[in-house]
DNA sequence: GCACTATACTGGTATATACAACAAATATCT
DNA sequence: AGATATTTGTTGTATATACCAGTATAGTGC
């Protein structure tokens, strides 16, 4: 289970972009350069800057080098953003509590999403806390065979799309907006009054057309409502 | 400006696929036939291939092939879609109760999104039946400075937003998603069973920077929900 | 007929090499 | 000093080669 070459440098240079050591307009260490610094072949090099030019994260210019890419602006309809730097942007306290970790199975509605029959799934249960207010309930799955050590991962530090979007970058996603009654564990753990409905997101995102995660998540709806804005 | 060889392999490989002489599922010559087939090298065609999978159009498995991929179901994002459309897309029936129209000084809320403190405001309430079961009910504010004549309008021939779009071309819109509990007003309209939900979708449309109408619309939770696809 | 083995084929990785097109820096000439 | 030519560095394309790890098929032995 030896990592690719030439996934280990676009790790490396993936790392170094997302870390900000290299910001927005550095050029890299041309593929020469790359192949001398990690002992490979330039191709090889090569290989890896290609896979982070197709994630959009550098943008190459015959000649001169290849640059990091400014971000997507993206503030567009119902983006997809994590719900840390969300609260946080509101000025509010982020707080977390992991209910369960769990290695499993898929049942037939998430195997499908996620098109794994044959693998393992990794399941989290996660409580969020605005300003020590209940505010979602994230119930994610997983494709375990391309995020091997989602497990392992200290979600109350790095939210689980967080370390998703590091490890395998969002390129895709499908979002689903629904009104449900909550049931009673839902109800306990949002800590709803009576008759109050939840809005239910169900997000399956995809890293290079491989759908790598299905999550449901939980709002109370007198707390939370979901906002687009479209530009034609 | 030759176009490179991987180029032609791809376009020829991608014309198959979309012209559907290759189908879904087909496994496509490997690689070392392309190379064959296009006097290139085995390299060569393989990042033909290469692109072709980033592209989403073919998929492989390793030791067997690569095979054409089932095309993305494609929805597209929160569009703003109208809801004659959607329902006749679904293959069923639509039928339209215009419950009141109405000219009016706005309140503020509505006056604060219109940004019409000074002017008329024209409003419509319309229930749209699917199959006659009632599925939405559209509670909609005009700016009647720049749709003058919306009130004598026809809605059960047109509907207010393809009307609105007709003469005030849409370019932008603003979109909220709630889960409300239903008043006993909107519960009777509905139709609906005692604790079920509604989705409440608050539009802003805008036609050349200006705001043309907000419309409240009021969902069965169970009847309907929102859908998006992003790519990015 | 059945089980096992060998072979051929597939995509995946990795390297070495070569040349083209272009840009920027450097050197050279007038 | 200024214009011109050369060199160097960069990405882009293309090939030949090698080996690995799987799968599928054909062949072999029993």
């Amino acid at each position: 289970m030896t990592k690719p070459k030439y996934k280990i440098i676009a790790d490396h240079v993936r790392d170094k972009v997302v870390s900000k050591q290299w910001l927005e307009g550095d050029r890299i260490p041309s593929e020469t350069e790359l192949s001398e610094l990690f002992l490979a072949s330039r191709m090889t090099a090569r290989k890896a800057v290609e896979q982070l030019v197709a994630e959009g994260l550098l943008e190459r210019s015959p000649s001169i080098g290849t640059f990091v890419k400014a971000p997507k602006a993206q503030s567009s309809l119902l983006e997809i953003k994590n719900i840390r730097d969300e609260i946080l942007e509101r000025g509010h306290e982020h707080k977390v509590v992991v209910l369960s970790k769990n290695s499993l199975v898929p049942n037939d509605k998430v195997a499908l999403e996620l098109s794994s029959w044959d693998v393992k799934v990794y399941k989290v249960v996660i409580l969020h806390f605005e300003n020590n207010t209940p505010i979602q309930l994230e119930e994610r799955y997983v494709n375990a065979s391309f995020v091997p050590e989602f497990l392992d991962q200290d979600f109350t530090k790095k939210t689980s799309s967080e370390y998703l979007n590091k490890v395998a970058p969002l390129s895709e996603a499908k979002m689903m907006v629904e009104a449900i009654m909550p049931s009673k564990i839902l109800s306990h753990h949002l800590n709803l009054n009576e008759n109050v409905p939840c809005l239910k997101i169900t997000r399956t995102t995809f890293s290079s057309h491989t759908p790598i995660s299905i999550c449901y998540l939980y709002y109370p709806a007198d707390k939370y409502r979901v906002t687009s804005h479209l530009l034609i």
